[in-house]
DNA sequence: TATGTTGTAATTTCAATAGTTACAGTGAGA
DNA sequence: TCTCACTGTAACTATTGAAATTACAACATA
């Protein structure tokens, strides 16, 4: 099962306002419009960047900006921001393994901590990786069009 | 979006084959009874492993055996036996970005290398766990018990 | 041949994502 | 102050995928 397109979706909302902050007021339906969804899709995900810190939203006017340079905003930050894990758990697990069986009772003694070193390495390489660094190759290949 | 409950499910068959193997006939009903899930559950997973070469199924007679050493399997070789990834990739990224748009037409050139990256360092760690590390630590917390 | 099991199709249930419609609330500018 | 474009959000629908369930043919051994 893929992890869901708000991580993309978010991370494209995030570019888009720095790259046209300049020439365009960035509303939800223009992104709806640059990123092919709803614009409801949109405003919802800038809800959740918005209570995560990274974006600010102008009600009324409309428009968007991010809300600290871009060198310290982490694909985590927006993974985290965006994408609703249950427990902060990246793998379901099967929810009642049987306590009367000696497996069922300890499969999770024996499990959890692999689980949890596989989710910590997919994060750290997340925080590893910056909108700045998104974002610059974006617009390196924006550039390279002309 | 939580990755679903077949990998832990597939790692539980796994370790409850090896757990009881010389104790019990290990049939899907035996399985469905320890992992809590439907028995037909268990044996679509049972084919997913069958096809992936990680474990062998007795028609008719009934019951399972691992393929190989259990310190030759390794999560990943399970993740992939079991869990279907579009295309192999783990994050789902938007479908039609507007190629009227420079964010919307260069928004993968900036961004799919950063998800495969992520993706990787996951998969490394997968692949730096073995079934037997798993087997042996659900053991060793079964034998602890007594 | 009887029995217990696997393999699999068909259908249902459930949950989550995403699309859609609608509209009240907001704030800046005419 | 009124208008207007936009946000914020509720409500509903559509779609998808996971998992449960029922059912039964195919199979292998005793």
């Amino acid at each position: 099962m893929q992890i869901s397109s708000r991580f993309t979706i978010a991370i494209h909302i995030l570019t888009a306002i720095d790259t046209f902050q300049n020439e365009y007021k960035v509303t939800s339906d223009f992104l709806a419009n640059s990123i092919n969804v709803n614009p409801v899709v949109i405003r919802r995900t800038m809800q959740a960047l918005k209570s995560a810190e990274l974006i600010e939203v102008k009600r009324g006017t409309g428009g968007m900006v991010i809300s600290k340079p871009m060198n310290e905003i982490t694909l985590l930050d927006i993974f985290q921001a965006v994408e609703p894990l249950e427990n902060g758990q990246l793998f379901h697990f099967h929810e009642n393994p049987n306590t009367a069986c000696p497996v069922g009772r300890n499969i999770h003694a024996g499990l959890d901590d692999k689980l949890f070193s596989i989710q910590n390495a997919m994060e750290v390489q997340m925080k590893n990786i910056t909108l700045q660094d998104v974002v610059k190759d974006t617009q390196a290949a924006i550039a390279k069009e002309n």
